[in-house]
Parts: C-alpha cells; sequence; structure tokens
DNA sequence: AAGTGGTCTAGACCACTTT
DNA sequence: AAGTGGTCTAGACCACTTC
C-alpha cells in the first residue's frame, strides 16, 4: 500500500500520494505558481472533518479505528494517527485509550467550562439556573447580520435570558441565530430543556459549535441590566460579545452577555 | 536501541531505557500502586526543560538539533521530535524549518500578543507609550505574597505605570515582583528600556514568564483611576488581576491591570 | 484473547535554508 | 551540497478496556 510519494498520483484513490503535480483537493493549480501542497495527514484531517460535519459520525459516538481509516484510506496507520492528533487539539473528538477515538459532545462537564468562563471567586462552579425571558423571529439588524455574516433584513432567532447561581442573578444574555438554521426553536423547547444551550443546539439543530472568539468590555448597567441583574443603575458590568463557528468557519451565533462580577470573575489562561 | 520505558532509575544514563525488567504490566504489585512511569519523549521534553530552564540555551538562541539531541539522549529522533513537538505547542520553542529550533523570546512580535490582549475597536494594535509612575521596594503584603508564593513581609518589588495608545491613557497597571529575583530593578531601567517589560526581565533578570493565569471583572473608576486614565470618577473599567508563572510552574508576578474599554476590548478566542 | 489507542524505532524522502 | 525540520511508512511492543 503505497510507500513513499514521488509520483503516483493514484486514481480513484481518495488522497493524493503523489506529490507535485494534481491530487487532491489543493486549490488554485493551473498553472498557478504554488500548488498549494498539503501534507497527506491534513487532507485525511480534512476527509475526517467531513465526516463529522455531514453527521456520518455523530457527536458521543465512537469514529472508526485508526487502523481502519488507515486501510480505508490507504495510508498508514501514523499518517491517521497525526490527523486524529490534530482534531483532538481542536476539541473536535476525544481519545479513549483503549476504547477508542469518539467524537466530541456539548453533552459533558468537560465541554461546559470551555464556553463558559465565569468562575466563583469562592468555592466549586455550580450549575446556573436559567430563565428565559423571550425567544422571537425577527429580522436581522444591519450589526448582526453582519457578524453572522447574513444579509441584513435576514430571518433570525433571537433569545434572552437571565442566569442564576445559588438563586443571584448574574448573567444576562441575548443570543441570536440563524433563522434557517433553527428552525423549530421555540421558548418552549428551551425552557424544557435542562443543560447547556449548546448541547440543544447539537442534538436538536444538528449545529455544533466548535470555536468561538469574545470581545470583552466593561459597561454601565442600563435601566434592563438593573432591573434584571437586581443592581443599581451605573453598576459596572462585564461585557462579552462573543460570534461562535461551526464547522469550515462558519459564524453561527451571536451572543451577548452582561456578567455582574461582584461575586464571579471572568477566567481566562494565558498559554 | 531501547525500548521499554517503565522504572526509573538507571546510572549515568541521562535516561532510563532499557530495564526490561519484570514481566509486563501488574506484576506482583500489591504495593506499588503506581510507579510512576513516564513515556520516554517526556523523560527528554523534561531535560530539554532543564537546559532552558539553567540557561545552558538562551532565549533567541538556536538549540541543538534533533539529531544532535537523538544522539545525545541515546533515543530515536522520532522521540526527540515528539518531546519537541510540545515544547512548540507549549510555546518554549519555536520551530523553523530549515534552519532549526530557537528558544522562544519576549523580543518579538509575535510573543507580544500572548499576553497583551486589549485591542483597539478598529485598525490595528499600536505599540503603546509607557510612562512610569512609581518604582520602590516594600513587604508583600499578605494578599500579595499569598499569590507569589512568598511569605508575608518578604521583599517585592512594586511598580505602578500607565501606557497609552496614541496619546490616551488606556491602561492603568501594578506589578508585584519577588524582591529576591529583581533586585537591579530600578526606575531609572524601567525607563530607559524600550519595548515589552517581559523582554527587560527575560533580558536583564533572567526570568521568562511562560504562562499566566488572569481574573477579569468590571469596576468603577476610583478616584486615583479616574485621574490618570483621565476619566470620570465612576466609570466602567475593566480589572484583570494577573498570576504569571515561569519555568516549574512558580509564579513570579502578580499584575493588576485596569483597562478603559471605550475605544479598545480584550480579545479572547474559546478553542 | 482481542481490539484500541500510545510509545518507540529505523529508515526513506521532501521542503526549506544556508554554504 | 549539506544541514535542519517535516512527512510518511512499517513494524514492534506497551497500556488499557472489553469480552
Amino acid at each position: 500500500m503505497v510507500k513513499s510519494k514521488a509520483m503516483n498520483s493514484a486514481s480513484s484513490n481518495p488522497v493524493n500520494h503523489g506529490t507535485p503535480p494534481a491530487g487532491t483537493g489543493a486549490s488554485g493549480s493551473a498553472g498557478g505558481p504554488s500548488p498549494t501542497f498539503s501534507p497527506l495527514y491534513q487532507q485525511i484531517k480534512a476527509l475526517i472533518t467531513q465526516s463529522l460535519q455531514s453527521g456520518e459520525w455523530k457527536p458521543g459516538e465512537l469514529i472508526p479505528s485508526e487502523v481502519e481509516l488507515a486501510s480505508r484510506f490507504k495510508v498508514s496507520q501514523g499518517t491517521v494517527r497525526k490527523a486524529i492528533d490534530e482534531l483532538a487539539a481542536e476539541n473536535l473528538v476525544m481519545r479513549r485509550q483503549g476504547k477508542g477515538t469518539f467524537v466530541s459532545t456539548h453533552h459533558e462537564a468537560r465541554a461546559h467550562f470551555r464556553f463558559l468562563r465565569l468562575m466563583p471567586d469562592e468555592g466549586v462552579p455550580h450549575q446556573p439556573e436559567n430563565k428565559i425571558i423571550e425567544v422571537k423571529r425577527m429580522r436581522a439588524p444591519a450589526e448582526v447580520a453582519r457578524l453572522l455574516d447574513l444579509k441584513s433584513g435576514d430571518a433570525v432567532v433571537y433569545i434572552k435570558r437571565v442566569m442564576s447561581f445559588d438563586g443571584a442573578p448574574t448573567i444576562l444574555e441575548e443570543l441570536w441565530l440563524p433563522g434557517l438554521l433553527f428552525k423549530g426553536l421555540t421558548a418552549e423547547r428551551l425552557v424544557e430543556y435542562k443543560g447547556p444551550m449548546y448541547g440543544l443546539f447539537e442534538s436538536e439543530f444538528g449545529t455544533r459549535m466548535i470555536r468561538a472568539s469574545e470581545k470583552i468590555r466593561a459597561v454601565s448597567a442600563d435601566a434592563g441590566a438593573a432591573q434584571f441583574l437586581n443592581v443599581a443603575e451605573g453598576t459596572p458590568l462585564l461585557c462579552a460579545e462573543r460570534v461562535s463557528f461551526t464547522y469550515g468557519d462558519k459564524a453561527v451565533e451571536l451572543r451577548r452577555g452582561i456578567y455582574l462580577t461582584a461575586h464571579h470573575h471572568y477566567q481566562n489562561d494565558l498559554s
């Protein structure tokens, strides 16, 4: 099964063992100056990612073993291994020695803290209580459309909720989601669902968040925030504006969180 | 050569190969629950880290090639490679194809943005101007001592400064450093030094920050902050309390930054 | 005992940089 | 041409989990 890489551009083979010339995917070509090679393991990684995205292997499920994937793609186990190593580093899959490799899911305490960075100043993190304030469909304002890569006026789902820790309202959150991706999303469904919202998105709407980018600022509590968080107007609050992405770096959520940081803090590790 | 791992002992040999000891796995056991073995590449990684810490290879310098290290440690190149892979992932070294592997340094734009997360809302990041307000030696307050793993009352260096972007004061920062590690640190040295403070610490005091943990809150501008940042008292500001660590996870800096987020934001990527 | 991921080796060749 | 990191292979064995 293939050994070196010179030549051998292959045929029905899903990957390009060859090197110089054409081959799978790759970009431009056509006399281009840079054929934009990608290493074999990157191509394998892309193929696996495709299977994840298409739902061939669903969150929580076991994916085929390294040996099987190697045989399927006609490459060595080491190459598959390196591809999966990167996917594991990006939290798309989780390896478990002796058991296999599983598709990551938001239905886990582990994945939980990746996206909720607010920690109590003392004690261990609790599961917040969740109160839905409002759910509606609307046309995307220009700013929302821009960040979600939609056209201004496209349908979006708007959600407003308050999260409390030990009975103390702490987070006021607004979300905007592309209407097309979240058609059946209703207030009832949100209220009855227990657990992290990303788990609901993943299970019920097939949209899995894999990466996010946040911009954080300090703001003053306006009348609304003051009311929902039970603080005086003008109280300093932390504002986190998040854009979340799914496979293919597609933006699929805009979230604006207002955090009361009197007894909590936003935890961040620089490494 | 050499194949198994397990155990730790050996003689003049820097790593523990050999020792094909008793039967695999279980063995008598009963007593020792965990022999605390570590894979060969982890041991190599530890040895390389030691050389970095001891200054055998200084920031910015080239470390020996993979082939040479493999020969020195009497392991295969692949094993050295895996060790260096992890060090590169932790930003302790940087690989450059065709040239070699270099010790990371803070004297680089690249390392710069790892620890300064405040970005302008529009436009590209600028180099801030730096104004030293105060430098003094003092005894560590209880809280500072606790976070720096010192004894209350131990000597610390205290620094207060303001950083401005395009002439606008934006960051008010206080630092506490262990007195023993920063003996010759004076206001003059700080003022005359151009570039990131971590570069000075690294070059002049041999202390390299490799990791940090931040807790972020929203606060109200008090009289002092209002004065230095040229805002009204009560203005909401972002407060980032950072503890930085050097090799061996030793805490060596406490930093409390007050950020004006009117035209800047704290950028954070969740992945 | 069989299957899975994890470690280690040895050798080949590729891509990039410098001499 | 020589040296360095980067990719790929093939095979061996280890550690963990399940049957």
